[in-house]
DNA sequence: ATAAGTGATAAAATCGATTATTTTTCAGGA
DNA sequence: TCCTGAAAAATAATCGATTTTATCACTTAT
């Protein structure tokens, strides 16, 4: 494992921010909205020391605005950030892709195949939707995991957690759903056949067809 | 401008941020070393809350690693994540150029211009390392600046300060240096011909002579 | 009617002290 | 001599209170 994963023992500021992150990334708050610490002191029943430090790594992470002595923020959404993050994605992610098919070893190739196995399993039960994001999260990781490079992951898994603001926003869409499932499976199969020009080829419609999801929410919302 | 940047009046959290920033990528703790908050305290007369927020931040920017309930050290360097960090900017900072240079207007050219100028200006004084640093970063900065995406130019500087640990660990190269110094001079000149191939290569060859710079701090140190 | 000032209120930032956890030290036993 | 484990010391994390800064309602002057 590398450096910059932390676990260990886990503190209430460590705590605070995995309920922070997951929340901010499902739309808890509303985009654009003024965090009151003191509020949220309430909510989460948590000191404010901790609490302020959580908030400082997500401002740091993306996931929050800071303006000095006006507290933290949550980042508006916008059509043209949405684009940037596609395409971002589609950069990183795509060269991430094609190098994990060529450096992934078989360990990666079962861990691939279990991923989208357990994804598959609850694609099944309906409901519990956080356990079906906590997969999918994990199954994009693993595609792109042997790809060799620490900090391409780490801006990917970024890029994500932004692409989700937006994804989770918008109506359930089964039609869509149903064909990134389909293409859920398309993707280990390239990768096991070391197809890299086909996968990477998938991989960016993947990302598109997810994209076209995301944009829902601007229809609905503002 | 965007959200994403912070100023507005000051505070004791984002002044120490800064600080701290700065003699990370300076190297004025040894990689690997783990820093004791309350000889930090001292030495940069802070309080214990706002150093800690900072530290948070800087955590969360991968300029240190946080262990639960270990406190903070500095990571580590590696032949092989120099590697990563360089073939990773190539991507991100050569996509980005091209980009900059196809979508830059009036304003932009004359920010490069400038901040070549500055620079220029920094190299005859050979005193004062530390304005240059901040020049040629800003140079850099200038560079991809007007690439449209806000979320590359955030990962490029990010490998920049990173990338940064390594190049200023070494020993003067006087030579390679100037070299160097050409290579901008010719950067401007290729973009400002909008010679989007000829740029993107010049830049490549240009991080890879100092990815060359870098890689000295192995044979000194460890 | 608008703009600039003023005081009251709310909120953010910071401090000093306390609590919890880890690390070190050292005595006792194999 | 080398473990082992308990006590002591050091350090990290957290809390409660204080200070500083922004915000809002209201007054006064242009």
């Amino acid at each position: 494992m590398n450096q910059y994963i932390q676990p260990s023992t886990t503190t209430a500021s460590s705590r605070i921010y995995d309920i922070l992150r997951k929340d901010l990334v499902n739309g808890r708050f509303a985009a654009g909205e003024k965090l009151a610490i003191n509020a949220l002191k309430e909510l989460y029943q948590v000191g404010l020391s901790p609490l302020r430090e959580a908030l400082n790594k997500l401002a740091a992470y993306g996931l929050l605005i800071q303006e000095n002595q006006r507290g933290f923020r949550v980042p508006t959404l916008s059509r043209s950030e949405l684009d940037d993050i596609v395409k971002t994605r589609l950069a990183l992610e795509g060269m991430a892709f094609e190098q994990a098919i060529s450096l992934g070893d078989a360990a990666w190739e079962a861990n691939l195949l279990a991923a989208e196995h357990r994804l598959k399993c609850a694609d099944m039960t309906l409901d519990n939707d956080d356990e079906w994001e906590r997969l999918h999260t994990q199954f994009h990781r693993t595609l792109v995991a042997s790809c060799g490079s620490i900090w391409s992951l780490r801006f990917i898994e970024q890029l994500h957690d932004q692409f989700d603001r937006y994804r989770r926003l918008g109506p359930k869409m089964p039609v869509i759903r149903q064909e990134l499932d389909q293409q859920h499976h398309e993707l280990v199969a390239l990768a096991l056949k070391r197809d890299v020009k086909a996968a990477r080829k998938l991989l960016d419609e993947h990302i598109l067809k997810s994209y076209e999801a995301a944009l829902t929410c601007f229809a609905q919302h503002g």
